[in-house]
DNA sequence: ATGGTCTCCGATCAATAAGGTCGTATTAAC
DNA sequence: GTTAATACGACCTTATTGATCGGAGACCAT
């Protein structure tokens, strides 16, 4: 349960690639490709296009067309976190249906719902987790680090 | 993204509901039956009916049979985790693929996958807040509980 | 004890979303 | 102009979810 699709998974593969071959110590700056991604991580090829093109539609890498061409990040890679790139690939998060409903219409015919609430609460707590955590913190460089822990309090009814 | 299903949550709330009803001011010890929950929350009943099923067989209610029948919780509220509940209905927790993989099977042959690690860590935060939490705490009598919050500490590679 | 009613239970079906594929257009380097 | 890369859109296939139907078993009243 709650698990995320492959194409969250896969832009995560990508990311975490792109950023390491950017700003890791081998090869600094360069462009990287769809190609050389799906094949380091035996992903089909169409279907990592596609996911790239969402995350450079959404602004989280920058396209270079024609030869030599390819994707580099568009921020760093500590500006980048990992609810912004499942987001993107996903759509926003929410728990349940009801989360991000317009005013007007409610889940179940009428408020009888009484688990709105705590699971509100739940979903802010993962929504603050994966905010805390950026793409630096998957990169090679980077052995360890701390994470703030998020926080739960006062759930009622 | 990140959402859970809706027979999970027809659990969610009939448990709620039968634990208000159970262990309440108004009726305590009352067997509350399927189509008083359906008809509460308009649900539809049968596929209510199969998620109580399914509840049962995971000993988490017990089923009455007959007339004057009905569903009774198997413990205290207090003693039912979210985590329990949503795993009853949707299977074990996992983010990813590889969450749960039997060893000889890996996610996309050989292990190249930089995210794995860090994706666990921020499993096992989920599964901890998921735990922590109890059908007590999303009953009508308990207006205020504070939730001990997940860490996630020491991400690496 | 036996009929009738009420419940749980298992198998089945339809709708939707996910995962994956294909072909073509567009762009930039050489 | 040719080549090599991304961009874009349509399509298909499969898996999961949501929902439905009919029957089996248990309890109570008479």
């Amino acid at each position: 349960m709650l698990k995320i699709s492959k194409k969250a998974d896969y832009a995560l593969m990508a990311l975490q690639h792109i950023a390491t071959v950017q700003f890791g110590d081998v090869t600094p700056g360069r462009v990287v490709n769809t190609k050389e991604i799906a094949e380091e991580y035996n992903i089909p090829l169409e279907l990592l296009a596609k996911v790239l093109q969402t995350l450079a539609k959404n602004a989280l890498i920058e396209s270079h067309n024609g030869p030599k061409g390819g994707y580099v990040l568009a921020r760093r890679a500590h500006q980048i976190t990992i609810a912004q790139i499942l987001e993107s690939i996903e759509g926003p998060l929410g728990i349940t249906d009801c989360s991000h409903e317009k005013d007007g219409e409610f889940c179940m015919q009428r408020e009888n719902c009484h688990i709105r609430t705590p699971l509100l609460k739940v979903q802010d707590s993962i929504a603050q987790l994966l905010n805390s955590m950026t793409l630096q913190d998957m990169m090679g460089g980077t052995p360890l680090i701390t994470i703030q822990s998020p926080a739960v309090q006062g759930v009622e009814r």
